[in-house]
DNA sequence: ATTTGTAGTTACCTAATAGTAACCAGAATA
DNA sequence: TATTCTGGTTACTATTAGGTAACTACAAAT
């Protein structure tokens, strides 16, 4: 799900979306957001994602460095997400798009007047 | 490419990340830029695209307000694209992705010291 | 008369991504 | 004793994205 030529490409834009540029990361990237959240949690507060896809989206984020896994040696097991650094740092990104779509979107349903 | 599901969801920023969260659309956006190009140039200068999915990729781009596409009635075709002003406003953000990534990327490559 | 050039489209096939269901550990609860 | 709880993993299948090559139109140049 990471797009291996992109990450290798000299253009750092180009390897920036590689390592992000996919629907689910700036998804769980934003629902994280500030706190902590543990994978059941991400799991069902985030619609139509299997916990395969989670799982494997979580741990390249944390290989990328955009995140932090906690794990505590429990039965049953608990484990905590948080953003690093990095992380947070591209929260402001996220907010701009929300403030994007919001200003630009088409409104494509059709509103009921009554 | 666009994920219906996503684009259908009652979260604005969902919805945003329907539209431009792949991979090929950022990449698009930031090479046009601020010019009119044709879909030759495209095709030239995105490394390892399809003309298909290039195709596609605009077609949506246009569908969803973020370019214009200018087609002139001659022999052999000239096609030009622009970003429209929604397509404009969303190159800050690219900006900031961009500089997000020089401040954080990890070198991964090994450096030859000499 | 043939080739070149542009911006695609189409059919076909392969590769990548995502979904489903079953399974694991081991303590706590019923 | 059986069930529940959590955070996964694994194997298998289905869906989707993407690549390749051939083809189109027709004017202009060779």
């Amino acid at each position: 799900m990471r797009d291996e030529r992109f990450c290798n490409s000299n253009c750092p834009f180009t390897r920036a979306i590689g390592t992000i540029g996919n629907k689910w990361k700036p998804i769980i990237i934003n629902v994280i957001g500030t706190r902590t959240i543990r994978f059941g949690q991400l799991d069902s507060i985030i619609p139509l994602i299997s916990r395969k896809v989670l799982t494997e989206q979580l741990k390249e984020l944390e290989e990328d460095g955009l995140l932090e896994r906690l794990a505590y040696k429990e039965l049953p097991p608990r484990v905590e997400y948080k953003l690093s650094e990095k992380g947070l740092a591209f929260l402001p990104i996220l907010e701009n798009i929300k403030e994007w779509n919001l200003k630009y979107e088409v409104a494509s349903m059709p509103q009921e007047i009554d």
